[in-house]
RNA sequence: GGUCCCUUCGUCUAGCGGUCUAGGACACCGGCCUUUCACGUCGGUAACACGGGUUCGAUUCCCGUAGGGAUCACCA
C-alpha cells in the first residue's frame, strides 16, 4: 500500500455520465496501479437538489464498470458538525467573516459592475466590517489574500498560476448554516488525507482559491491533475442532445462495460499506437504522464466498434447470460429453443450490440418463421423443390448432427441434385429463417437440430408448391 | 467582457529538435475472401490553425494572432 489516496467525489444530482465515469475510472486506475487508496464520497451539501435515487444509480454504475472502492462511500451530509466547526475557526483566526449583503444588494452590484465593463466581483462591503448586527441574516466569506499569486503544478496541465486579486471572497457558509462546495471540498479533501486530486478541467479555476483555503486551514495542499472536458460532435460539451450521456443507458443499449471502459480511458490517454486494453491491463499501464491536455470528442462509432470487438472475443457462457434479458424483453424465452450459448456462439461475429444479438436470434425462438416477402419469392422457388426434400429426408434420419455432418449432408444434396450451393443455400437460409441475413447455414442447421430444421425445410416445400 | 486552459487526418491519438515524403485506430471508399449478412484481410482518401522568433535544423522550444473550451452563483 503506498501513501496515494485518491477520490471520486459525484455530487447525486442525476445519473452518472459519461465524463464522470471516465474521471471515476482515472481516479481508480491511479489507485490500483499504485497500491493506493480510492475512496468515493457523496458530495450532497445541496440538501435540495440531492437524491438518494441518484446516490444509487451511480453506486451502480460504478459496480457495473467494476470500479470498487477502499473507504466510503461517504456522505458530506453527514458531516456538517465538522465544517462548522472549520467555518468557526477560520472566523475566530479572522481568515473569514459575516456578510450581511442581501441577494438583491448583489445581484445589482454584479450587473452595475457588468454594466460599467468591469468585474462581477464581489466588492468587499462586508471585509473590514467591524460591527456585528444581531437578527440580520448573514453568510460566511473567506478573506482571501488580494497580493501576490497563486501557483500550483498541474499533474496533466502543468504550472498554473492566477494572481490573486482575480479571485473574491468566496461564500464558504450559506444563510441557513449549510457549507458550500469550495469549501467541503477542501476540508474533505484534507480530513480524509487526499493526496491527488483527480477532476474534471472545470474545476480548474476553483483550484487556486480552494489552495488558498488549505494555506488558512494550515494544512498540506494536495497534488492536482485537471482532466480534460468530453464534448459532443460540436464540440460543445457533452449533453442529451448529443445521445446517451448516462453510462448505464449504454447497459440498456446492449454495450459490454469492458468496452465502456477501453473507450473511455482511450479518450484522453494513450500507450503508443495500441487501443485493445483490458482492465487488468489498465491498471499495470496507465499513467498521468500520457493523459492529454486537449478536451475531447465523444465517439459512439468507435466505442461501438470496441463493443463488437468484446462481443466477438467474449466467452460465449457469459454473452448467454447477459442477452438473456434482452431476449426475455422481447418475449423470447430462451428456455423453450435451442441451447443459447450455442447461438450465442453463430452470433458473436455480426453483433455489435447484445440488443443486436438478441434480435439476430429471435428467429432460432420463432414458432413460426413468416417469410420476407421479397425473399420467397425469389428463394423459394420451385426448382428447390427436389433438393430441399432430399435435404429433409437426411436430416431426420437424427436426432443431432454436428456443423461437419450437416456440411456433409448438404453436399451429398448438392452432389445427387447438381446445384451449386448458391441456389440451395439461400433456400436453406430462407426456409430457417424467412429472410436472407443470417448466421452460416452449417452452424444454423446444426444448433436448431436436425428435427427442428426439416419443420421448417417442410414449411418452406408447402410454401413454394 | 475578465481570468484560466486548449490547438496533429472528420473523430480518438502517436510524435517528447533531425528517424516526418507525419504512424496507428474509428468512420468513409475500393479489392480479396465467401452460401447471405457480417467477420477477416489488403489498399486508398485525409492532419502538424496562422505569423514571428530560437536553432545548422522545427510537428516538436518561446512569443504573438486566431479559433475553441472552462469559469466568474448563498450549484457542485
Amino acid at each position: 500500500m503506498s501513501s496515494l489516496r485518491v477520490r471520486f467525489a459525484p455530487s447525486p444530482t442525476g445519473y452518472l455520465h459519461i465524463g464522470g465515469a471516465r474521471t471515476a475510472l482515472f481516479n481508480w486506475l491511479l489507485a490500483r496501479k499504485e497500491q493506493g487508496t480510492f475512496i468515493l464520497r457523496i458530495e450532497d451539501t445541496d440538501v435540495a437538489r440531492s437524491t438518494q435515487e441518484s446516490v444509487d444509480a451511480i453506486l451502480q454504475a460504478m459496480e457495473w464498470l467494476g470500479l470498487d472502492y477502499d473507504e466510503g462511500p461517504l456522505y458530506q451530509s453527514q458531516r456538517f458538525d465538522l465544517y462548522r466547526s472549520k467555518v468557526d475557526q477560520l472566523v475566530g483566526e479572522g481568515k473569514a467573516y459575516r456578510c450581511y449583503c442581501t441577494v438583491e444588494e448583489l445581484e445589482q452590484k454584479r450587473e452595475a459592475a457588468l454594466k460599467a465593463g468591469g468585474k462581477p466581483k464581489y466588492d468587499g462591503t462586508c471585509r473590514e466590517r467591524r460591527d456585528q448586527p444581531t437578527g440580520l441574516p448573514f453568510v460566511v466569506r473567506f478573506r482571501t489574500p488580494q497580493d501576490g499569486e497563486t501557483v500550483f503544478n498541474d499533474r496533466i496541465k502543468g504550472t498554473i498560476s492566477f494572481r490573486n486579486d482575480e479571485l473574491d471572497d468566496v461564500i464558504i457558509q450559506r444563510t441557513d448554516g449549510t457549507p458550500t462546495y469550495n469549501f467541503v471540498v477542501v476540508i474533505d479533501d484534507a480530513d480524509m488525507g487526499i493526496t491527488l486530486v483527480i477532476r474534471g478541467d472545470d474545476h480548474l479555476n476553483n483550484t487556486p482559491r480552494q489552495i488558498l483555503m488549505y494555506q488558512a486551514l494550515g494544512c498540506p495542499v494536495p497534488e492536482f491533475a485537471h482532466v480534460p472536458m468530453i464534448l459532443g460532435a460540436d464540440k460543445a460539451r457533452l449533453s442529451k442532445r448529443h445521445g446517451a450521456t448516462s453510462v448505464m443507458a449504454y447497459r440498456e443499449m446492449g454495450y459490454l462495460p469492458e468496452a465502456m471502459v477501453n473507450y473511455l480511458v482511450r479518450l484522453g490517454w494513450s500507450h503508443g499506437d495500441q487501443e485493445i486494453f483490458g482492465l487488468r491491463e489498465l491498471v499495470e499501464k496507465f499513467s498521468l504522464e500520457n493523459v492529454g491536455r486537449s478536451a475531447g470528442v465523444f465517439n459512439p462509432d468507435k466505442l461501438l466498434w470496441l463493443n463488437a470487438h468484446y462481443i466477438k472475443a467474449g466467452d460465449p457462457q457469459r454473452l448467454a447470460a447477459l442477452v438473456t434479458e434482452f431476449l426475455l424483453v422481447r418475449g423470447i424465452d430462451p428456455a423453450t429453443g435451442p441451447d443459447l450459448v450455442a447461438v450465442v456462439r453463430t452470433l458473436q461475429e455480426r453483433s455489435r450490440t447484445l440488443l443486436e444479438m438478441a434480435e439476430a436470434a429471435a428467429f432460432y425462438y420463432a414458432s413460426e418463421i413468416s417469410y420476407e416477402l421479397e425473399a420467397a419469392t425469389k428463394f423459394l422457388t420451385a426448382d428447390r423443390e427436389a433438393p430441399l426434400a432430399a435435404l429433409v429426408e437426411k436430416l431426420e434420419k437424427h436426432a443431432t448432427l454436428d456443423e461437419s455432418a450437416v456440411e456433409a449432408a448438404i453436399n451429398e444434396v448438392l452432389a445427387e441434385t447438381g446445384l451449386k450451393l448458391g441456389k440451395l443455400g439461400p433456400a436453406i437460409r430462407v426456409a430457417l429463417t424467412g429472410g436472407t441475413v443470417s448466421p452460416g447455414i452449417f452452424e444454423m442447421v446444426a444448433v436448431l437440430g436436425p428435427q427442428e430444421s426439416s419443420r421448417r425445410l417442410r414449411r418452406a416445400l408447402r410454401h413454394l408448391r
